[in-house]
DNA sequence: GACCAGGCACATC
DNA sequence: GATGTGCATGGT
């Protein structure tokens, strides 16, 4: 089965996810590095409690300390290292973009990414879940999902690195930011839904 | 109580 | 270059 018909498949099985769930591109950000290894409803407490702290600005983050930072995203697990990489990219955004995210979302992607892939704790599905669900650039990203279905579809090798997942996708499909979008979303509720490790439903499964 | 979740950096061989 | 390990919470 090609890629662009299990998009279909998805499409037609799941309709649209309405990714990311953030309300402004930087609330994205944080939370893709939130969201590391992590489950998406502890990051969401995470997030209330930025909100609440009425942190959730560049520049109200940028200000904060650690100690404070760390309290505030403890439901999100990892908290002290997530803390730092958080601060990591404030610095870089701040220092790179002046914490002006119109102008950075009107750079080269290219350039972004290798941007974000130079901040210690942005790796490659970070880097590119910023791209493009939180500056609308068109590139795929490849989580521990998409690695698991794709693997058991016999569709890519267990050995690919990142970027040969990544390539794969972004050459067998048409590189539109809106479809990228719908497909890791719609990837991720697949696995979620019915890829679990433990009991796996694939007699269920859209994709049979 | 074990297992898992929308990774990443770093140590060691 | 490959393989192993620490990081940590909350839900099932």
């Amino acid at each position: 089965m090609k890629p662009k018909l299990i998009y279909q498949k998805l499409y037609t099985a799941f309709g649209p996810q309405h990714w990311w769930p953030g309300e402004t591109p930087f609330e994205v950000m944080v939370g893709a590095i939130l969201t590391q290894n992590t489950n998406w409803q502890n990051v969401e407490i995470a997030i209330k409690n930025l909100k609440k702290a009425g942190a959730l600005t560049p520049d109200k983050l940028y200000k904060i300390n650690h100690k404070k930072l760390a309290a505030l995203i403890r439901p999100a697990g990892y908290f002290n290292i997530k803390a730092k990489r958080l601060k990591n990219f404030l610095e870089f955004l701040h220092g790179a973009y002046n914490n002006n995210i119109k102008r950075m979302a009107s750079c080269d992607v290219k350039l972004l990414r290798g941007q974000l892939l130079s901040v210690n704790g942005i790796g490659p599905e970070t880097a590119d879940s910023i791209l493009l669900y939180a500056l609308n650039k068109p590139v795929f990203v490849v989580d521990a999902y998409t690695r698991r279905i794709f693997l058991r579809h016999k569709l890519i090798k267990k050995d690919f690195t990142y970027d040969q997942v990544r390539e794969f996708f972004m050459d067998s499909l048409p590189r539109e930011k809106k479809l990228f979008n719908e497909f890791h979303a719609l990837i991720v509720k697949l696995g979620k839904d019915f890829c679990l490790k433990r009991k796996p439903r694939c007699e269920i499964c859209p994709l049979g």
